[in-house]
DNA sequence: GGTTGACCTGGAGTACGCTCCAGGTGGGAT
DNA sequence: ATCCCACCTGGAGCGTACTCCAGGTCAACC
């Protein structure tokens, strides 16, 4: 924020607690470049920004609607590669979006299926 | 059927073709146990009865609702073990089923959030 | 009766996404 | 000062669900 106001910092068992990811999963995305180097204290202690924290609140959401990391690599690259990416993003999120949708019809057809299922086995008891 | 009728029997090719299940997913599934033992021809080949094909739609929709194989197994076997079964088929189904549908509320919430990134980009642009 | 292609088996390999481990350092409350 | 616990690294291991392969058999059509 401003120059001299406390910028928030995270410490890795804050992290975990705000995102759901485990300690092993937040470094494996780093490693993997889904994450940028986290900054550190002088221990060499992982310290988050809020804009880590923010990054890793879209992440879930990716991961949780079925976006393979691979996928959300490229859409990180596109976010560090600046605003000229901001078009693209919109056709990768937009086609992730219709997955999403397809997904959805997808579950409540075959949940028709089970229900059906089940008022049969009811019938018969 | 009859006793004279001809029985409906399948290929391989035609059950994989039905299903969408492919032939190695097919022998896996019957060498784990979640198809029974399929009947063969004189050569050894794999014969499907329309009985296996039908449970093969049940397997297909509790996979694609996320159902993991060792849940669907245990169906397979209350599906063996006969009627007095049914109880358990029904509690385990239902169990699914809100499963199913705590799915598909997590996706309209997290598709909402998708959809007003795209709508942010949109407006940057 | 020869060729092509579907099918067979057992077992190894793959893809994905973490998760765990050993061995070690540093911070912070008492 | 001490102790404990959070955290560090690199690398191995794991769970799930297939998928592929080599080497071989049979069927079916020309």
């Amino acid at each position: 924020m401003g120059c001299c106001g406390p910028v928030s910092v995270y410490t890795p068992a804050e992290v975990v607690e705000e995102t759901g990811f485990s300690l092993d999963t937040l470094r494996y995305y780093e490693k993997i470049g889904l994450l940028e180097p986290v900054e550190r204290n002088a221990a060499g202690q992982r310290r988050f920004s809020q804009e880590d924290v923010g990054w890793l609140g879209t992440i879930r959401c990716l991961r949780d609607t079925g976006m393979p990391i691979a996928q959300m690599l490229r859409f990180a690259e596109l976010v560090r590669a600046g605003d000229h990416t901001i078009a693209d993003r919109i056709a990768l999120l937009e086609e992730h979006d219709r997955r999403v949708e397809a997904q959805i019809g997808n579950l409540t057809e075959r949940k028709r299926y089970i229900s059906d299922k089940i008022s049969y086995y009811r019938s018969v008891l």
